[in-house]
Order: C-alpha cells, then sequence, then structure tokens
DNA sequence: GTAGTATACGGAGGGTCCCTCCGTTTTGCA
DNA sequence: TGCAAAACGGAGGGACCCTCCGTATACTAC
C-alpha cells in the first residue's frame, strides 16, 4: 500500500495537495496570535479573543485547531521553530560565544512566553512521547551546535553539551517564578560566564563582568 | 480594638455563634457528593451536578465554598480527617500489623479518590504551605502511630517512620497511574510485607505471602 | 481571461456552565 | 410562641464552547 503510493506521482487531483495561501496565512495568523494570548492571560483565554485578535472567525479557528491542546501544540512546536532558526541566523551574523549569550537570553524570553500554556503544555508532552521527543531533541541540537561553535572557536568550555545547558536555563527559567524575568536574565548571565571560564582561550578576555545586555 | 473584644465574651448575639443544624448537614452532604463527583468525572465536573448529588441548590454550595478550590481543598481534609480516624479505629479493633495492613490499603483507595481533583490540588499545595504542611503532618502522624504499635508489638521492623511510609506508599499509587488499583494494592501489600521482615517478632509467623485481602 | 469547483471563511445560534441575587423557608434564641 | 438571623434554592444574565451551513475565495483547466 505505502509502496503503491509511493510511485503515484500523476495526478494530485484526489490527493492531498497544498492547502490554500488563506488557509496557511490564517494558520499562522492563529499561532502568533494565540501565542500573545496563551503569554499574557494564561491556558484558559478564550478561544474567540484568539480568533478576533487574529482577524478571523471562530470557524476558522477550530478548523485548523479542533481543540486546545492542539493550539497549543502548534504554538509551542513553533516556538520551537524560531529558537532553532535563530540560533542559525546568530550564528551567522556574531562571534559563537556572543551567539550562545544571545541565545540564552532568548530562551529565557521563550520560556517566559510558555509559562502561561504550561497548564496545558505539561500533561501534552508527558502523554505524548513522540511530541516530546521531538520537541525537546530539536532544541538540544540547536544548543548544541551553538555550543561546539564557541568550543571550536576556543571561547566556551568543552565539557557542557546542550542536553545540560537546557536543563540548566530551563531550570533557573522555572524557579524564578515571579512576574518579570530580570531575575532570570542575570542568572543565565552568569551561567553563560560559566561556559566562558575554563575555555581553551583567555578566559576573560572578552568582556568582564555581565554577559551581553 | 482586639483587646477589647477579646474581653467581650458577656453575650453570644453579636459574636460567631454556631452554624445553624441544617447548614453543618449541608456542608457535610456536598462534601461527601463532590468527593464523589470529583473522584468518578474529574476536577471539571460541574458544580451544579454537586449540588444536585448532594440535595441542595446551587446557591448553598455557593454560599459554603465560594471558588472549586475551597471545595476541593475542604474534601481533602476531610479525606485526611477520615484517614486519621481509621487508623485509631483499626488500632482498637485489630493487632496493629494487620490495623496496619488495612489502613496502606485504605490509603490506596484515598488516594484513588483524589486522582481526579489532583490537577487543582496541586497548585493548592504548592501555594498554600500552611495547608499543605497542616494535612501532611497529620497524615504522618497517623501512619507513625500505626508503625510504632507495630514495632512496640514486636511485629513491624524499626526502621521506617511515618514520613517514608507515606511517600512510598503515595509513589507507589502514583506510578500505577492506569485505571483500576489492583496493581496498587498488590505492590502495597508487598510492602506491607516488607516491614513486616525483619521485625523483632517471627519473621513469616502470621500468614505468608501477600498482606490481608 | 474565464468558468467551475474544491476549499476555506465567518458568525449565528444552541448548549453548558458559572455565579449572583433576592424572595422564601427554617432554625434557634428569648 | 414569636421573631430575627441565618440559610435555602433556583431563576437568570453572562461567558464560553463548538457546530453548522450559506457565502466568499483561491486554485485548475480550458
Amino acid at each position: 500500500m505505502a509502496e503503491s503510493e509511493a510511485i503515484e506521482p500523476a495526478d494530485s487531483v484526489s490527493t492531498d495537495r497544498r492547502p490554500r495561501a488563506d488557509a496557511i496565512r490564517n494558520r499562522d495568523l492563529l499561532i502568533v496570535a494565540a501565542a500573545e494570548a496563551f503569554a499574557a492571560r494564561g491556558a484558559d483565554v478564550p478561544l474567540e479573543d484568539i480568533a478576533r485578535n487574529a482577524g478571523v472567525g471562530i470557524g476558522t479557528l477550530y478548523r485548523h485547531f479542533p481543540t486546545r491542546e492542539s493550539l497549543v501544540e502548534a504554538v509551542y512546536r513553533h516556538e520551537i521553530d524560531v529558537l532553532c532558526e535563530r540560533a542559525d541566523q546568530f550564528l551567522e551574523s556574531m562571534p559563537p560565544e556572543q551567539a550562545l549569550a544571545e541565545w540564552m537570553q532568548l530562551f529565557v524570553v521563550h520560556v517566559a512566553t510558555k509559562r502561561g500554556m504550561l497548564s496545558l503544555l505539561k500533561p501534552l508532552l508527558s502523554t505524548n512521547p513522540n511530541f516530546s521527543d521531538q520537541t525537546r531533541g530539536r532544541a538540544t541540537a540547536a544548543a548544541s551546535k551553538l555550543l561546539e561553535a564557541g568550543v571550536a572557536a576556543g571561547t566556551i568550555r568543552a565539557d557542557v553539551d546542550g542536553g545540560d545547558l537546557l536543563r540548566a536555563v530551563g531550570g533557573i527559567c522555572m524557579s524564578t517564578d515571579q512576574e518579570r524575568s530580570a531575575a532570570s536574565e542575570r542568572l543565565v548571565g552568569l551561567l553563560f560566564d560559566g561556559l566562558r571560564h575554563g575555555a581553551a582561550g583567555s578566559p576573560s578576555a572578552t568582556q568582564p563582568g555581565n554577559a551581553s545586555v
């Protein structure tokens, strides 16, 4: 069955064809609006508000995301997408250790965003190991890439892997549960300084004290 | 202000007097109905259903328990009450090691009951350390009393305290997340056999194999 | 360019649940 | 027994959920 379908590229009429352009656009709008809404008002925000803020009807929201969970999942996947993308962009546009620092701070912001969805995200991650593995794996890969670049440049110590880094930063963000995440940013800055310390290159060659902004 | 009020025991008119009999009765009915409803249908069960099953109006429910959380809290306190009461009853009516075994199995049932409320109970316990300490403390005391009686009788080993026991039994119940709690009961039975083993008295004097029904 | 059709949109509307408010009933005290 | 105070109960307005279907739009074929 799977074999025969793989060979069949003849006509694309009855098979699944690309979604319409407006469908793609609206789906993206919904994900952005949902991310904002979950971050600002928690997981219980009315879906009708999300639809309105996205500029679409409630019916459109339900067609794309039949359940609140499916919307949360899409938002989370999107967050991970952005995080991975940014890792690459940072690596191309700045020195590795700065890229790492910026990315870690970006991660703090993203965790803050996700806090509102947490009550829905947690059961989702625990009941859906597939989803959990995928997202965690991709985030870990991004972290590892940044670390390795720093190690190769001699500005980041080599005895920390991506998984460790994510756990550490995530842990800091979760423990500083408070209102504003200024404390998280400071602590993550400290962590970064630790990563720089003991690297092959000069331990405090770049800037002394805190990391990035 | 507070001083002057403390001296005023003269008439009990304006001060707090006992609630009316029907108020007490209805409050109890609501707690029982809520416990059943949370266990059977989860934390999201409509409050109107609970009121109906308790045989009171929705207004009465809201007067006694202004929020869903306050109802959950009352149910939980009540569960702990029952658990502590039963510990004493068991100790009076049967040999200590049997009392302990029965109580452990009762605990399994109570955890199963609480599972439905868990999503509301968890935030309650974490944000309200007072409540958390009180309930945990009382449950631990009950467990300790049972253990000590067994130790004094020479049928239970002495190197386990109430806190350990609760954590172990609770952990077993939580990890066997499945439908029916038959597995929990079996595992807790095993745990009990472990408690009997190594006691001062005969290790397997009572019944060999599994513990109670 | 145009016609035709699969696809997507949007919001009205019915249903559920929440919670308040207030007229009625019951209880306990004098 | 009389009478407040306390408690009861449920109607009703509001919020939110989700479905359904008539309308609008984007692709495809010619």
